[in-house]
DNA sequence: TAGGTGAGGTTGAACGTTTAACCTATCGGG
DNA sequence: CCCGATAGGTTAAACGTTCAACCTCACCTA
């Protein structure tokens, strides 16, 4: 068995006490140098560990934030939320907190979420990742059991969502700002690739969409709305299919870089040339966009930023240094201009 | 303060045992239909939920693992290492059991180990990463600290080990498969796109190289070996540089697929074509793999799968159902044949 | 010389579970 | 009517830390 703090004391000739006191301090005054070594010597012989889960319990802390995806996909494999993870994990530990996650336990977003905190009690804090995976009205849920856990939490998501809570949100400017920069590039017949239908971003990047084509005096066809997965293969599919039909569109906005990603595969199969024929807009920017031919014009959603923020955000209120119930930290999108949208006319 | 399952008992009216008895086996014959009912209703009311770390500390055992990558490069940026976690993940969701991502504490590997494993007791067992951030003899050393550890714990690496531990190997044939592969297509100007300098696998694969090419009579030139960082920016940095100097490469082999972006991005801005112009062929079989023009040929590395033989293996040792203290789990490479290489003569 | 101070400890309760061992009442069968 | 099962509990120790409170000695100072 392993080694313990009691097994420590017991070759030293100390109590436990000093053992931890020291452990937990290098610098005390209330250990002797000569028995500082003492320890470091026997620590050493017997490679002792410090068993986290005792010492959570005897520090009402753990040093611990859950992550919370909810959704039964396998996780690591979306780069959005990879990047967004990447930003969490970085600010997490230079500030020496880990993350865990839990198992995905059950079908729907809300089994998934009540199951992890219910299991997890002693965590510091969680974060939630809201949606893309959920409809409003399980956001609403997932967000209503983890105030009922007690425990800080920060969401990270898309839409400011209307709720006391501390959110983190990645936020589009007007929602479908892809969108509304190829309008300016002089493109009106435009598609609209979104991710899953039920999401609850879809519904506000339609309005924007509907709002800036009505502006413009661009009809909005059904045809032109399509939706796909946020991964590339359904975009490859859905831009297929989109090609094979109707008036040929002279721009693409994607919800994804994967799916943009999709689309000029879909678009260069088809002979077409981007942007000559076609321009592609995506969505978050992730790492090959900037390398894709032509680079791939993007609206920068900054995610590991919004990641960073977040995990600073629910340290300082796990800290006690949030006064508020509902901090709210806006990461604006930017564009990143590259080569694959023209303007027309 | 968050309900404990002493307060439970005193609402229901029961004692301690009790609760804990049907709250870990709902079947139980110990409680009573009408007890059960209470404490379920007690539960609810109250929002328990059980603390993981002294149900840990009780049940000794707490089906948790320690995911130890040491690198202290940003986390989940990086594709490889995000496939091998989304199937670990998997894997270890479907079996009830937990991923933790310790902080990142030091400037070295060894360092960064060592800190993990020191205030992690408790954890069931560890997943190592341990190439590609490592040199060999810092893969040694973290190893025998893992084993000192007296935990479970399974590497995952490209080269086999030769040391007496739980292993999945992602196995790349003669190391250099993808090489090999453009000599037979009739290659012979090939450049060879490694990744870090100094990491344990970049030595087999020269090697490996180097031996294909003088089984072919290829005489191997200084040039045509090339490094990166394993990201799309420093192929591309590279290759363009091997562009402008030497005789034109007909093929570049690169170690990952991220490379191989950053090789596209150089070459078809040099106005050269892939494959008419340069072959390329990737390794690891990425997600955006399939979706790149022309699409990628590579070598899938299966990650995801290893990833998933790495959890079984860790969570059957640790369920003590393996005897050996050496399984080693060969996870073979095969080749994704797609549109970027073109046959010679 | 009394009292204060600081160094270097120790004691023991507490953290929230789990679990082996024990208890008691009830019931059916022989 | 006794015995053994079984249902439905309870008790208390254990898990490995942490930490507030307490102790004791040596030394200094007024």
């Amino acid at each position: 068995m392993a080694a313990t703090i009691k097994e420590i004391a017991k070759r030293v000739g100390v109590s436990i006490a000093s053992v931890s006191l020291y452990l937990n301090n290098k610098e005390t005054t209330r250990v002797s140098a000569s028995t500082k070594e003492r320890i470091d010597k026997v620590v050493d012989e017997l490679n002792y560990r410090k068993n986290i889960f005792a010492s959570s319990l005897g520090r009402h802390e753990s040093k611990i934030t859950g992550v919370i995806i909810p959704t039964s996909l396998p996780l690591f494999v979306n780069e959005f939320t990879n990047a967004i993870l990447a930003g969490i994990q970085q600010v997490l530990s230079e500030r020496g907190y880990s993350m865990l996650f839990l198992p995905v336990n059950g079908a729907s977003s809300e089994e998934i979420v009540k199951d992890q905190l219910q299991n997890s009690a002693g965590c510091d804090g969680y974060f939630l990742f809201s949606t893309g995976f959920c409809s409003t009205e399980q956001v609403h849920r997932n967000i209503s059991t983890l105030q009922n856990s007690g425990k800080p939490f920060v969401t990270i998501n898309i839409p400011e969502l209307d709720l006391p809570v501390h959110q983190v949100i990645l936020q589009d400017l007007d929602k479908a700002s892809g969108a509304s920069f190829l309008i300016d590039q002089g493109h009106r017949e435009i598609v609209l690739l979104l991710g899953r239908e039920n999401d609850v971003n879809a519904l506000g990047v339609i309005d924007a969409y509907n709002a800036c084509c009505r502006e413009a005096d661009i009809a909005v066809r059904g045809e032109n709305i399509c939706y796909g997965d946020y991964q590339a293969e359904s975009a490859y599919l859905a831009i297929k299919k989109r090609l094979a039909t109707g008036p040929a569109p002279t721009a693409i906005c994607c919800m994804s870089d994967q799916m943009a990603l999709g689309a000029y595969a879909a678009i260069q199969e088809a002979g077409l040339r981007i942007p000559e024929d076609i321009s592609v807009i995506g969505r978050n920017n992730v790492t090959f966009s900037p390398f894709l031919y032509p680079a791939l014009t993007t609206v920068d959603l900054h995610m590991a930023d919004a990641g960073k923020s977040a995990a600073e955000l629910l340290l300082n209120v796990a800290a006690g240094e949030v006064t508020s119930t509902c901090h709210k930290v806006m990461i604006r999108s930017t564009l990143a201009e590259r080569a694959s949208v023209r303007a027309l006319g």
